[in-house]
Parts: structure tokens; C-alpha cells; sequence
DNA sequence: CTATAAATATACCATTTGGTATAAAACAAA
DNA sequence: TTTGTTTTATACCAAATGGTATATTTATAG
């Protein structure tokens, strides 16, 4: 586990120009913002990066990582599967004050950035959003099989909703710089999952 | 209604660069590409406008007026409250369609870009997103009132989820390319207006 | 047709852009 | 300590950036 020289640089200036690249977006964000953030050189950036879009691609890795672990943290809390629908729910109730700190969400940020600019990183986008897809229908999978919730519920698209009434809610709350937004559709969101996708007999 | 050339060459100008700074955004859109597109030389765009800037906040107006232009259209097609708000759900679940040749949603794709990057311009973003809720919240303020809607909804919190929800869509549809996020979730928002917003006794 | 004003084109500006070749430094193994 | 290898700093590049002063064209009014 020891770490090169290189390494560990590579990791600082990942980690400092992540929330650059965030905030900014891939245009905005100049090579002379990197070697400011970081206090290095091109020099070093250049040793470390091909060039400023492998850059921008680890960062966009390195902040999605970050929220990812976060959620999963989250979720881990609950036992059964409506549980961990709803502990995800309450994470993103809590998701602007977290996010502000990276620049708010990578996932829409870098989404509405690279999209007729960028195809490399519109497609870590989107790989992303599918393996998050993946990961809600498979708790909502679970859910049917254990009887928590309908049999009925199509997996897939439910958890296509969700996470599209969360990216709404955040892009809504931060742009507004006003977390009622995220506070009130996740309230709304709870109720889908207590009374339309819960299975009560 | 006589136009000067002036005011001519600048709204051609305006309407022609419209999409462009919707599609790349305000710094990943260059002054060549605006005198590439238009066909005219700088002397031209700067004797019509202060900066870069001016045009932007122009362009974005431009954007906006015919989004809201063509829902207005839709909406008045229904001739109570209720009806309005299930056409104003159906004109979004054609948007995508819509909104490509303009290239996105000029809230979404402006709201993200100017987070941290341009005041000027999230402040006409913040103002068009109170309007539209405004506009909204009336036409379910006159459902309470006509008796269509139940009384006790909340007409302003109401009115934002519904647009946190089409905006979370329409990010979806566009990121992914794919048209089924926001038929999806615009059928689940008709759902709800008829379940819980709809007075039935 | 002419004089004046309005609108656009041209040529230029300093600064910044992303990127590179190379020199200097820091490091590791002997 | 010396050698060879990584790693970082320096100095530079051509191209592009937003913006401007001025010349030239185009339109308008007398």
C-alpha cells in the first residue's frame, strides 16, 4: 500500500480540481486554475495527465466516488429494502448541504456540460447514472421478492423515476439556493414509496 | 412596427446564437463562433451589443420566450384549471422533441452553467423559475376555487414539485437520449394530479 | 445628388488558452 | 557518494480569447 511519488500527487491534484471541474465545468476550467488550486506547475500536471480531459474525467470519478460512498454509507443503515429506499430518500434531503462543499452535483453538472461538448465525459455520465439505476432496481427487486413491496412495481422504470425526481429536486434546490426544493419532493417522494409502491394488505 | 436595420441585424443575431449558448454555454461559447454562425464580423455584434455577456442574457431570453410561448399555446387549449394542468404535463412530454433543435432546456442547461460562473445570468434563471411557479401556482390557486382540485393543497409547494419533476425529467431525457425518462415520469405526475390533487367526491 | 448619420468591416490589441521540449531537481538503489 | 530514474519547474509555442479604434460601407434625409 505504498504509494508513489506520482501517485500521490496524481491523487492531490485529482482531489484539488475536482470541485473545480464541478463548479466550473470542463470549458471554464483553465489549465492556469489547476496549477493555481495546487500550487504545482504544468509541469507536474502534465507528468501526471495526458492532457486536461483525462484530468477532468478522473475528477468527475473522484466526485461521483465521493457521493457514492456516501449514499451507500446511507443505505447500509436500513435492513430490509423499503428501508434502504427511504434512508437513500433522507440522504438527499441532506444532499445540498453536502454537496455544496464539491459544487453541488457532479452527476448534473458535468451531465449538462458535456453534452454537446464533451462525448468522452457524457459518457462516464451516463454509464454512471445506468450503474445507479441498477443498483435502485435491484433494492427494489428485492423488495417484490420479499413482499415489502407490489409485485407489480416495474423495477426498472421505478427506480428510473426516483432518481430523475432527485436530480430535479437538487438541480432545482441549488440553483435557487434554496433547500425547501429538495426538502419538500423528497417528502413527496417517501409518499410514493409508502402508499403507491409499499405492498400493504 | 417598422424596424430599423439595427433592430433587425439584432435579433437576427440574437435568434441565431440562441441555441448556440444553449447548447455550449456561456464561456465554451467563443466570439468567432458567433460571428461564424451569424455571418457577420465582430464590428457588427459589438455595435449591437455591450459584450458577450448582453448577448448572452438575450439569447437566454430568447430561449425562454419560446418555450414559454409554445406552453402557453397548449395550456390554452383546456378550458378549466384541471385540464391546463394535465396539457402544460403533456406539452413536456413532447419536449424533447421540442427543445432539440434549440438544443436543451435553456433553464436547466443556463441554470447549471452560471451556478458559480455568471451572476447576471442566474439571476434571469431565478426570475423565469418564479415566474413559471407563479403561473402555476394560479392556475391550481383557481382549481381550489372552481372546486376541481382539493382545498387543502398546498398551490406554491404544489407548483414547484411539479416543475422540480419536469426539469429532473427533461435533464434525464436529454442526458441519456432517451425519451421514455420523461414519458415516464410525466405520466407518474398526471397520476398524481388525478389521485391527490384531484377533488373527487 | 449630396451631406449626414447609422451600421458594419477591417485590422489590430494585450492576454490567455492548452500544450510541449528541456532543464533542473528530487528520489531511490548501489 | 555516485549513478540512473522519476518527477517537477522553467521557458516557450502557436493559436485563440474578448474587446476596440478606425476605416469603410450602407442607408436616410434634405
Amino acid at each position: 500500500m505504498t504509494l508513489t511519488k506520482s501517485e500521490r500527487t496524481s491523487r492531490f491534484i485529482i482531489e484539488t480540481t475536482a470541485p473545480i471541474f464541478n463548479r466550473n465545468g470542463y470549458a471554464a476550467t483553465s489549465m492556469s486554475a489547476i496549477t493555481e488550486a495546487t500550487g504545482l506547475t504544468k509541469g507536474a500536471i502534465y507528468g501526471n495527465f495526458k492532457n486536461k480531459e483525462e484530468l477532468a474525467i478522473e475528477a468527475f470519478r473522484c466526485n461521483v466516488k465521493r457521493v457514492l460512498q456516501q449514499v451507500r454509507e446511507y443505505q447500509e443503515k436500513g435492513s430490509t429494502p423499503l428501508q434502504k429506499l427511504l434512508l437513500i430518500v433522507d440522504f438527499y434531503s441532506k444532499y445540498s448541504d453536502f454537496s455544496r462543499e464539491m459544487g453541488g452535483c457532479p452527476i448534473l453538472n458535468i451531465g449538462v456540460d458535456s453534452n454537446h461538448q464533451n462525448e468522452k465525459l457524457l459518457h462516464r455520465v451516463r454509464s454512471i447514472i445506468r450503474k445507479i439505476e441498477r443498483s435502485l432496481a435491484d433494492i427494489i427487486e428485492e423488495g417484490k421478492s420479499n413482499g415489502e413491496l407490489k409485485k407489480d412495481l416495474d423495477a426498472s422504470e421505478s427506480a428510473r423515476q426516483m432518481f430523475s425526481m432527485i436530480e430535479g429536486a437538487i438541480f432545482m434546490s441549488l440553483t435557487m439556493d434554496d433547500s425547501s426544493y429538495i426538502n419538500s419532493t423528497m417528502d413527496m417522494l417517501k409518499h410514493i414509496i409508502r402508499t403507491e409502491w409499499h405492498n400493504a394488505q
